[in-house]
DNA sequence: ATCTGTCGATGCGATCCACGCATCAATCGG
DNA sequence: CCGATTGATGCGTGGATCGCATCGACAGAT
């Protein structure tokens, strides 16, 4: 016993007005078409729906009970067929962002606001974690797509650069490289330098970095996350280099920043994108959001810029 | 933008099993007619649902969303077909019984019990009322059925005798007539008589009874409810006379009940149906419970018989 | 009583849709 | 490099669905 959305749509229609005639008007479609149509639905539940001698169309019993469930059928192909669409014009889903800790935190939470006032009904999720992490979330489709440094770019993502994040010397305030405007990384390589873990992309950059300067880079000391960093430099243990945008993220402390000189070393974050795959609706809203903060030149973090 | 049934369904295995072969064999159609009919959905809904090279398929974000939805879709498609089924099967449904009050309270209770147990799902209302309001209802359709008396029968209904429901007399026990083992009408009728409302069937019984037996009955009161009637011989205001079934209505009281004779008056009681018209499944397996109370002679309160 | 307009049902023919069969190109496993 | 298997597609057929025209039944007007 199966009914046909055509059937229940003709039914519902023919017990609603209570007339073929009117029905059909309704529909655009003809009244033989709305005769058969509810012939055949009685037919294929085994029951009489309506009662109708020439002039009256009523309900049966069972047709009242046919109508309810018909108008619950409709209603929800309905309503699915208006979710998907709102799914597919990109106003509702889910975004899926994987990104450093960093960029989540400071870089993104403005982002999300204004993209959220466009888009109330879509929810954003992020995913933290290290380079490593990131680049596996999108590559596994976890992530819709990524923001992140890249190392050694993997031929199946996409790239398109998003801002440079210039490196500064993280001091104590009563540090006497302080006083200086602008600090270079061999000035820097003869303190005890607090270095993030290894796995990080920040790691990468300053072992680069005081490589160029031919310092060896023994850290004094390493910690997992850039918090501790920031206790480390507090407790006077010795300085750091770090991405300005990840300051934020030190905690407050008597912390002084100053620029990093020769060489200028900054890392550059990119939008990372599964190469040649369309992206859902509401994603490219989401990057759409991004994009026109860019384009606006909206306010950064000193050291921060657009790419 | 429309999708119909076949769609979904064809739609929704394929996706579930990630595989047009796999899905066709399960649904027990060609892979062909899947392939063409996931096809027909995405030009339709305007999106590509699935990823599929030669060697594997596998869902779009988009896809995915479409999944939960088309799986919302026939499961209100499913369970609404199967409401019906078992509507249609009379399980579930409600059943519509006018009736007098005097039936409602002590005749059908235990009929209801048994056909409760028996179909769970399905809901009695009970619509009590003097015969004139519940013939209407019947006829209205209100109602799926009465058990009433029946004065004038109107030709729209079928009738089917139910029980016979002898008068008694209702006497004080410390009236002398309550020494008698039988009363007859004509010792009543010297009484003071407490009669029930003109509209009532009881009281078109009474005032013929008396008729035959050549007494004026003009009452000592009149009270619309039973249970007044009840108090009034309580109070030693007089004697009345009412059919066994409503004895249970009069309350608790010194109350003696004597058959009367000369005549023996009863009330039919019967099933009154709409006539040709075919009765919802439901109600005919309520009827039916109720003629098996008939068929086993179940007990029934002195002086009431099965007809 | 008869006529007329309107109702839903139905015969008919045209059209469209959905299906399966057969086959193709692409790809994987051996 | 070859056979097996995948999903896509051309093709022909059968059934489903449609609108048009018409029928019989009935209500209300005359």
């Amino acid at each position: 016993m199966d009914a046909t959305l055509r059937q229940l749509t003709a039914y519902a229609a023919v017990a609603r007005a209570t007339s073929f005639t009117a029905a059909a008007a309704q529909l655009g479609v003809s009244q033989s078409t709305l005769s058969r149509a509810v012939a055949d639905l009685e037919r294929q539940v085994g029951a009489q729906l309506l009662e109708r001698d020439t002039r009256n169309v009523q309900l049966t019993a069972a047709g009242t009970e046919a109508l309810r469930i018909a108008e619950q059928i409709l209603g929800a192909h309905r309503a699915g067929m208006k979710e998907l669409d709102r799914f597919l014009l990109g106003e509702s889903g889910t975004v899926a962002v994987a990104t450093l800790p960093s960029v989540a935190a400071v870089l993104l939470p403005q982002v999300i606001s204004g993209f959220r006032t466009e888009r109330p009904r879509v929810a954003v999720r992020l995913l933290d974690g290290l380079e490593r992490t990131v680049l596996n979330r999108v590559l596994s489709g976890d992530a819709d797509f990524a923001i992140t440094t890249v190392g050694v770019p993997p031929e199946r993502l996409e790239h398109r650069p998003l801002v440079r994040d210039r490196f500064v010397a993280v001091l104590r305030e009563d540090h006497p490289l302080a006083d200086r405007d602008e600090v270079g990384w061999a000035d820097l390589a003869r303190e005890p330098f607090l270095a993030v873990g290894r796995d990080s992309s920040v790691r990468r950059l300053t072992d680069a970095a005081f490589g160029q300067v031919d310092a060896h880079a023994v850290p004094a000391a390493e910690a997992g996350s850039v918090a501790t960093v920031g206790g480390l430099v507090a407790a006077g243990l010795g300085v750091s280099a770090l991405p300005a945008l990840v300051l934020p993220l030190l905690g407050t402390g008597p912390f002084v920043f100053r620029p990093l000189v020769d060489p200028v070393v900054d890392r550059r974050l990119d939008i990372a994108l599964r190469a040649r795959r369309t992206l859902p609706r509401v994603t490219e809203h989401f990057l759409e959001t991004l994009e026109d903060f860019r384009a606006q030149g909206r306010d950064l973090p000193p050291g921060v810029t657009w790419a």
